[in-house]
DNA sequence: TTGTCAACTGTCAGTCGCTGTCACTAATCT
DNA sequence: AGATTAGTGACAGCGACTGACAGTTGACAA
């Protein structure tokens, strides 16, 4: 008879998103490491141990906005139309999955602190770690929907993973490029995703299944 | 008058490699996170801080011995002939650098226990997060000798970067898919890697420099 | 040989990330 | 309303890591 989720589940996401934005917060202004969670904790007055109740440590905080992006980028790949080829349909993705996060980031965080966030990724060595290591988790899932696409078998076919081997290679150079630029906008970094994947297109775009 | 390093001198490496090597041998025996800093350096029987005065932090001991096949992969590709296209020497290069491996890391520690440690660093999070940190380091100074041996400019030509990133790409889903296998030889990682790359090749290997 | 200096080390105290436990409060279910 | 369960605060404790200080030991000159 209830319209919504509860009031528990209401003050859940409350706490949650108020933990979050006061982390990114704090992270971006004062740095990763000279953070501590007690400052966190103690920003959106709750105890250490509740924030460890939403986040399995600090390094979850930094990268929850990450993870709606990366499963936003796996679902419009999903949805490419059969006929474009992996390369493209790869591209066409990650630019898609930017164009969207406008919108649906939002109601969490300010997009604005989000990019901070990704600045501070790439200029922080051990967020920079972690981030690596989330990528080739992702790299796994992405292979296997190529694979599918273009019905092949990823166990005795190679050219998924490396085909998207070489494409997340060339995404993580255009990410830490412009981490290290000037210019924080969205529209700049998509620019410089689309030029760097040209690149790289003419050398793996052909039809797979012509030879 | 004195040959070699001196008293002093010899000590340091003597009890730096007992630390590596003890180091290594509890990581891999029963496992990074369960092993603690205190239980090397007792091994080793030294204090807790002498560790920290050899190693910057308990990961720095993992890959100490990567890093000196790293040093030795720049060093081999800076040796490739200039007529090899960018792929080929790269290759090349891989495979010439585990080719040495065999031979001057023995010094330091036993081969076999720096395959495990490459295993090790696979199946465990947070290593493999720094590994991918210090791969994407040593991209840059690749490319750099990359775009060097073409004569391109690395700051106007993304080139050499989207090259190597691919390359690199390849190279990670290689040592991956290494890691979670049985095959533990050496042998083995050289043919995965040989094979993979193979793969990349027709896409990438085209002269540059004819269009 | 001896004395001085600098390098290397051990000890101790302290910070910070993170976890387990337990008791308490408040939302949900019956 | 009463029982159940989720969310929380307070506290204690572990392990990685750091800074400060003092003791030891090679290197090197007098």
């Amino acid at each position: 008879m209830n319209s919504g989720p509860g009031l528990r589940e209401r003050k859940k996401q409350r706490t949650r998103n108020a933990l979050l934005r006061a982390a990114l917060e704090l992270f971006t202004t004062k740095g990763y490491e000279e953070t501590t969670v007690d400052e966190i904790a103690e920003a959106v007055d709750v105890s250490q141990r509740t924030f460890f109740r939403y986040f399995a440590n600090k390094q979850e905080a930094v990268f929850a906005v990450q993870e709606m992006v990366e499963a936003r980028f796996v679902e419009v790949l999903r949805e490419r139309p059969a006929h474009e080829t992996p390369l493209v349909a790869l591209r066409e993705a990650v630019l898609g999955a930017w164009e969207a996060m406008g919108q649906s980031i939002e109601e969490v965080v300010p997009v604005e602190l989000h990019m901070s966030t990704y600045q501070m990724i790439e200029s922080t060595p051990s967020l920079l770690a972690v981030h690596m290591r989330r990528s080739i988790e992702t790299e796994d899932e992405v292979a296997r929907v190529i694979a599918e696409r273009e019905g092949l078998d990823m166990e005795t076919d190679p050219r998924p993973r490396v085909a998207v081997a070489a494409f997340s290679g060339v995404m993580r150079v255009t990410g830490r490029l412009w981490g290290a630029g000037e210019d924080t906008s969205l529209e700049s970094i998509r620019e410089l995703t689309g030029q760097y994947l040209d690149h790289l297109g003419p050398a793996l775009a052909q039809d797979w299944h012509t030879r």
